[in-house]
DNA sequence: AGCTTAATGCGAAGAAAATGCGTCTGGGCC
DNA sequence: GGCCCAGACGCATTTTCTTCGCATTAAGCT
């Protein structure tokens, strides 16, 4: 039923699930994300058609599967000494990735499956946990710290907002800018 | 080549183009939009497939061009008096509107149109355009007016973002404090 | 080990996408 | 006003995708 809460997670349908996924970025990179089609991806994968349309439903699905597994986080945000520091770098790596083509067609995949399904949510989650580490560590060094949805609101939902519908201006300066707006109110003690 | 930018702007293309949006139109409400093919639609129209796929390239662009028609405002935003009401009026209107089901789908079918065709771009422009109208009719009145760049950073961008990435959360209360925060800070005389 | 259930493979049928070619409409020019 | 050409359209065809039923295989459980 679901791609993600299969009910059975080991043996076979793991590794088709796995095995398909790895060929989405196969293909991706040699064809081109629009000359992907189902058969295209389950050949490459060894299975057939129908298995794919079985687990996904149909491409889109499976294309927002593999775009939210891209779109998170290598590991914990780099510590630069403080939130402002922090905060700004962590902002100007997250434009540039999601700015650049292959990561505005991630987002748009992402969010093309199912509602239901939360792969959008997914990769707001993915940035809140990214703040939240953030402020966890400002937090110890004693800093104030705006809580996470402040940052969401200041930060994240600007530069996502320019990305998707306004895709070109998107300048360092602009992050730190948001970054100092968002500094420089409603900073409550710890969230 | 576009549809939009059609060549013979007058006749039978101007008719056909009419007709195919009609047609989009009115099945939509009818089978729902996931059911939804080209030579339904185009035998809705009252045309064959070819020339759909003709004049939008595919599905995707057709849908593209209805939804950023669906997403035009009406009219000027109404007068409520004072910038800060009729900053939260458009804000509870704008919020109301996107976040319902059809909202939402008109949105990511916008965004899923070609960039280059800038159908996603035509959306933030609609919005800018609606808080430029409020912008002048309060400097109008002698109020300070934050430039249109800062609102949709502070009111416009959150709301989308909670819209697209977070279908869940959103009241009246949020965006009135949007609209707060907004007024709250970079309060240019006029721009 | 044997049993139950679920997921996959396979093949066929139905539907949609895409393309090539001939025709016709519409606008410009004489 | 009539002619001419570029562009748009309809029709037919081919290719590809999608769906479905049934047989098979593998995983999980006792």
């Amino acid at each position: 039923m679901s791609a993600r809460a299969t009910t059975r997670p080991g043996g076979r349908s793991a590794r088709v699930q796995q095995s398909v996924h790895q060929a989405v970025r196969d293909l991706e990179a040699e064809v081109g994300r629009d000359a992907l089609t189902v058969p295209l991806i389950a050949a490459r994968a060894g299975v057939t058609p129908s298995t794919v349309y079985r687990r996904w439903g149909d491409l889109r699905e499976l294309l927002s599967d593999v775009a939210v597994e891209r779109l998170r986080p290598d590991g914990a945000p780099t510590d630069h000494g403080s939130l402002r520091a922090d905060l700004e770098a962590w902002a100007v790596q997250f434009a540039e990735e999601m700015s650049s083509t292959a990561g505005r067609t991630y987002i748009r995949d992402a969010l093309l499956g199912d509602p239901e399904h939360g792969n959008a949510v997914r990769c707001s989650d993915y940035a809140a946990e990214q703040l939240k580490a953030i402020g966890v560590r400002a937090a110890g060094r004693g800093e104030a710290v705006p809580d996470v949805e402040s940052l969401l609101d200041a930060v994240v939902a600007p530069l996502m907002y320019r990305i998707l519908f306004r895709p070109s201006d998107l300048t360092a300066a602009y992050t730190d800018r948001l970054v100092a707006t968002a500094l420089g109110r409603s900073s409550t003690p710890f969230a």
